[in-house]
DNA sequence: TTGACAATTCTATATATGTCGAATATGTTC
DNA sequence: GAACATATTCGACATATATAGAATTGTCAA
């Protein structure tokens, strides 16, 4: 399959694999498929050819992007994490709380257990945000 | 195929199509498949049988109950819906910050997601837990 | 009791994802 | 350049999900 290039999508949502492997592209790029499925192996236990096809096919869906050095394919990732992390996050507000931030927090404090720490530094990164 | 019972999941994971469903039938329950369907109009245009069949999965996986009357199937669920939120918020919460709460406040204040009103009442929320 | 109607069951297709082996191509080293 | 080590490409299969038409069955009212 020709890995065509994609528009660059800002909204860019992300599977279980995907993440695993964007998070290694993201610390290492720019990366090869071998790399990559080296440095998951204590955390997943995938062949080779499967890193390679999910990374091609994430490529395809313009997630990574592709160098070629002689023989040598370099991965090089096509979305920040910050933009992954604020898909997700919307992703997860939009289903379980109808997008609304308010119930979140409020769900957050209630049924979650924070500990106290949690709870401090809670506060002061709300503290910090104020004053701005 | 036998709609066999299943174990309650306490960590149910829901597609968007499962949580739309699930959305209805909290509101609802217990309720018929029609009813879903006729209550999805606006938002999902979806035949009967695909609601249907959705839903039968569901049942099978563990997420709704039937109870019969005469013919008729009424669907309840076998999750509640701070379950659901608790694990759409974990799974967002692992994925895309390593599982721990304040990288995810950090970013929050810092990407600009949280206006004015929304700091207020996290402010009063934190404040509110503190004092327990 | 016989339609009409509604609900259920059954079957089927398309797509995405997870998974990987085998075949092939390329680069490296003696 | 022959042998070896890598890397790439290709094709394949399993499962889950989204989607819905068709066939069947059950209920009720005329």
């Amino acid at each position: 399959m020709a890995r065509t290039k994609q528009k660059i999508d800002s909204n860019p949502e992300l599977t279980e694999a995907e993440w695993a492997i964007m998070e290694i592209v993201w610390q290492n790029e720019p990366c090869a498929a071998g790399t990559v499925q080296e440095a998951l192996k204590k955390s997943k236990d995938w062949a080779y050819s499967t890193v390679k096809t999910t990374m091609d096919r994430m490529t395809d869906k313009g997630l990574l992007k592709i160098t070629k050095i002689r023989n040598l394919q370099l991965f090089s990732s096509r979305i920040s994490k910050d933009d992954a992390r604020k898909c997700e996050f919307r992703k997860m507000l939009k289903r379980a709380f109808d997008g609304a931030l308010t119930p979140m927090m409020q769900f957050l404090v209630e049924q979650e257990e924070l500990s106290k720490n949690d709870l401090n530094q809670l506060r002061q990164c709300v503290e910090n945000a104020r004053k701005k």
